[in-house]
DNA sequence: GTTAGTTGGACTATATTAGTCCTATACGTA
DNA sequence: TACGTATAGGACTAATATAGTCCAACTAAC
């Protein structure tokens, strides 16, 4: 099982692409952000679009025209990039709204989880692009590589 | 976005309901068992099956036979059941086995990722079946319930 | 020997996710 | 000011993974 979807790891990368643009203060296109990053063009599209309705990204139509990221480095986090593509953090349907389970008051999982769920989205909110920009590589998990 | 499946969570209750009949140490039929936690009987049946070809459950065949713990409740934890169900908890394919990912030199989100998953694995092999078939409701989340 | 009740495996339907295509819009250029 | 090009944005289709059902084989009590 995977928790991360394909596409937000395509939009993860975006988002870092993106950052490493900022430098130019320039609107970056989605061509040239999909082709560093590998994704495919047109799915870069589709996830800038989800981007913007997030207000994460700025658009700018037209020749010259691209994206560029609304908010400083820092105020971003790895959680709400997460959120915009596979919606609210949720390790099971019982957290995600209140009273949807009817069973909740005789659950004895419910509490276990909603206690790691937290400390999730703590975790993952505390990580901001900045950071993930910064970060060449996955120097720490060397040797686990191919 | 929801990362326990909706069998995972049948599969818990059943493994909870079986932990609570283990003082009588007989066997548990698959029928009472899943009609206490309010799962379809055949689908029981499936995950009763999946639980015994992990060992966590040990059958027994024929009129009064059914299905009992193989350890003790101390000895099972939350992960194993999760795991058993739904295959090895992985945040993202990129860190389901080595190599899966080309990317994975240069991409700055995979330490963060991977520090993460291995955070969730302590948790919840922390948790025992012992735990959770002591508690008896999600009390610690009272007023939110319906 | 028969029968009721069970486990176990194969199959089908459904829901979710990934990916593609097309249209409308905006800006630079002639 | 009109045109052309390159973009954003939305609708649609295909693929995949999950949930659920059905049927067959087996076992032990009666």
């Amino acid at each position: 099982m995977d928790i991360l979807r394909r596409n937000t790891d395509y939009a993860l990368r975006l988002m870092v692409g993106l950052a490493r643009h900022q430098e130019n203060n320039g609107s970056v296109s989605t061509r040239l952000l999909a082709e560093e990053q590998e994704v495919s063009y047109q799915l870069a599209c589709k996830l800038m679009q989800q981007l913007h309705d997030a207000r994460l990204v700025a658009s700018c139509m037209g020749p010259k025209g691209g994206f560029r990221l609304s908010r400083r480095l820092a105020e971003i986090s790895l959680l709400e990039i997460i959120e915009v593509v596979q919606g609210p953090l949720s390790l099971n349907r019982c957290l995600a709204k209140a009273g949807a389970c009817p069973r909740a008051g005789v659950c004895p999982v419910r509490g276990k989880i909603g206690e790691l769920q937290g400390r999730m989205g703590e975790y993952l909110g505390g990580v901001t692009l900045e950071e993930l920009a910064a970060n060449p590589g996955a120097k720490e998990t060397a040797g686990e590589r191919t």
